[in-house]
DNA sequence: GATAAACTATACAGATCGGTATAGTTTGTC
DNA sequence: GACAAACTATACCGATCTGTATAGTTTATC
């Protein structure tokens, strides 16, 4: 039993993700979700709704599942910070990856005021607070400096392999990544943990 | 004297930086630039070929600001790759920053063969180009790879910059750059040279 | 000053956009 | 089986989109 509500959103968050926002149409989404027109507008106001709404579960959903393959594909507590990259490789090898949902977001809707936007800023705002956690939870140094620091490579990998469509940037970044992470280890800055 | 096709150019570029590809129409081109709807199309026959002119024309100034750029503003040859993250942090502090017109087009035309996407993937891999030249000339070791890293640290600020609208990104992505690069640095692996 | 090219202004074609109105059909509930 | 809510299908609105047609005006060149 799925809802009327959940068909249509789901739709919605694979033909953002896939085509964008503006080069989606109300009629696409109601076409391939096999719905009526009016069955959408009774469930979301606008398409500016809609949006809001895909983004939103697609936040949630992506945490989900990055926090649960983190944690599942590290041995320990300091690795977590670095197996961020494995999966990346594994979500750019996907198919249908076309970057990320909420960067393309905040491109399409620029104005830094614009609900869309703003909520685009917040899941990069939640994110952001998980990585923090792990990395206090890993025992490094300047956890604020450091998160910032796997962010950006984070950023910089997920734009790379959708512009340049370059394998392995997921690879690349977390060896930039052990780099950093080595030099903020508590009490043992010179040393390499990871490599 | 300005040529017709040349205030249409600097126009769409303008517009296609500051509102995104698919929000600007053609009437809002011809209407700033104050110019005949039929000489658009005289100059450039379709919307796309004017993206791409577009996307060309700011490839061109923009890799030519920065070299510029960091050439006057570096002490040393070694200094250059960080430098770049300082002018970075200047164009985002810009009022009109909206984020790197590539990143943008790629995010709206996210077809791998579109030309449009192909033309913003071009200028990434024209200016990876120009800065391995100077990681290489700073004398530092494994070229490739630590030109990916500044690469990721650089799109990861500026998509942070335009996402997030938070200060200093160029700033805090330099300083990580300084630990990649004193890493690399040839010779003396374990030596800080900036900081 | 004549001729040709460049340019403007306007109107329009055809498609698509987001969103609404309406009438009829299915579904669930007591 | 009656009643209400949910849902469909279709037609439509006004606006906007890219792109073209056309007629008239400016500009440059000889």
């Amino acid at each position: 039993m799925t809802s009327r509500r959940e068909l249509i959103l789901e739709t919605a968050v694979r033909l953002f993700r896939e085509r964008g926002y503006h080069a989606t149409g109300i009629d696409k989404i109601i076409a391939e979700s096999g719905v009526a027109k009016m069955t959408l507008y009774r469930y979301f106001k606008s398409k500016d709704e809609l949006i809001l709404a895909a983004l939103r579960r697609w936040d949630e959903q992506s945490r989900h599942w990055l926090v649960t393959e983190i944690a599942a594909r590290s041995k320990s507590v300091e690795e977590r910070p670095l197996v961020l990259f494995d999966v990346l490789d594994d979500w750019f090898d996907s198919n249908d990856f076309k970057g990320c949902m909420f960067i393309n977001a905040a491109a399409e809707y620029s104005e830094h005021d614009d609900p869309i936007h703003t909520t685009a800023a917040e899941h990069k705002r939640l994110f952001r607070r998980y990585l923090r956690e792990q990395v206090v939870a890993g025992g490094y140094e300047n956890a604020d400096e450091l998160t910032d620091q796997i962010v950006f490579l984070m950023e910089g990998a997920i734009v790379t392999a959708q512009v340049s469509r370059q394998r392995g940037a997921g690879a690349r970044a977390r060896k930039a990544a052990e780099t950093l992470l080595s030099n903020h280890a508590r009490g043992r800055s010179s040393e390499k943990s990871f490599g």
